[in-house]
DNA sequence: CCCGCGAGCCGATACGTATCGTCTTGCAAG
DNA sequence: CTTGCAAGACGATACGTATCGGCTCGCGGG
């Protein structure tokens, strides 16, 4: 009946959550998902197997929470000095009244990310992840996607009212407009990913949500 | 030196390959990628596992081959007889004369094609391992989406042509406009995918194509 | 025309390796 | 003294390779 009572949390060893958390980017950036493996993150993080079993239930849920700390580490100091979540999170996207340039500087910092030689691997696998196995998937954009994301909708709402947007689209669908080609094209590798493509993508997104003439 | 002749192809069992086919297909949908192994595919095909390592070098190129092979099949009586590729690829895209009627029409079939049960399985084991492994996941988008994505561009230059999308929109960023977001919302479940959020992004990325007033 | 023969794919299965997730053992921190 | 921890033994799979007869071809001598 005891459904596996969960270890006292209180007396984890901060230590190996950090250890395990490196060893798992490292292994995946230096010889990629398939092959990074349980033990071979037990043994780069000098851990015995069993305390990564006992914390997490899939090497893919060591590898989000590892990602989730890396970003939030990352973010430190360029937040206002409190709970910075994640580099855009915690200052959100810019308003300077300019919608076109405003999400044309966000959309290349993303590609800058995307870009990134040190995030790229821990993003697809987990995203690739993600797309096989609905509940991490879920978990995957509830935690890491959905902040982001909220962003764009506060900023887009704002442009609603500054009458840069059309009152009746949606947010939620305006954001994908955006996001939708940047991360297709970064996914599958269809042509490359340029600061010169975000810009275009918002030209023309921009231009089929602003107010008909 | 010699570098692992290969079989010889004309005395291949046609039985076999599609009972290998069948059976890895079956075997997805059923109990997932991860868990669909090399043997379980053998044994539910009734074939030996040499016989599946003799044509093809891993899982996912199996799988690859056997939804080509669907599509194809499943694609078959629709064409007009000769050689038909694929569903929409067999008779293109529509020109109307109406952009965005013929826009919908497609891009609604393609949402139908995402949320069809025997197809979803598959594609998502196929795209998230194209996620990972960049060589698989060029051939995925050479076989597979390439030629999809043709048919939008040749649509897309008409429509140039007739004056419904602005001369200098390249037809490449265009397209990804249109299946981005539709893909972005597929592949990571954020919110459901309708006919009316194809009919909303068409709306939406047609406006911003258009020729400015 | 016919039959024997070698080549090669086929189903089947044994083999050694790798990884999995669980379990056990001391030890040291709390 | 309780409990997490490092270390690693353990059974269970799945991997990819190597053979083994059995079967079906194509070919060439009779």
């Amino acid at each position: 009946m005891a459904p596996t009572k969960a270890p006292d949390s209180s007396r984890r060893s901060d230590r190996s959550r950090r250890a395990i958390h490196d060893a798992a980017l490292a292994l995946v950036t230096e010889v990629g998902y398939r092959r990074t493996t349980i033990e071979g993150i037990a043994a780069r993080a000098g851990v015995g197997k069993q305390t990564i079993y006992r914390w997490w239930p899939s090497k893919a849920a060591v590898l989000m929470d590892a990602f989730l700390d890396l970003a939030g580490r990352s973010a430190e100091g360029a937040g206002s000095g409190g709970e910075a979540q994640s580099d855009e999170a915690a200052q959100g996207i810019p308003d300077t009244g300019d919608l076109v340039a405003d999400l044309k500087l966000v959309l290349r910092a993303t590609v800058d990310e995307l870009n990134d030689p040190v995030l790229e691997a821990p993003t697809r696998a987990l995203t690739a992840e993600g797309i096989v196995d609905a509940k991490l998937g879920a978990e995957f954009v509830h935690r890491l996607l959905d902040p982001q994301l909220a962003l764009y909708v506060t900023r887009l709402r704002a442009a609603q009212e500054a009458g840069d947007v059309r009152a009746g689209v949606d947010p939620r669908i305006a954001l994908e407009l955006l996001i939708g080609p940047l991360m297709h094209r970064w996914l599958l590798r269809t042509l490359p990913l340029t600061h010169a493509y975000a810009d275009e993508i918002v030209d023309y997104a921009v231009g089929g949500l602003a107010p008909r003439p």
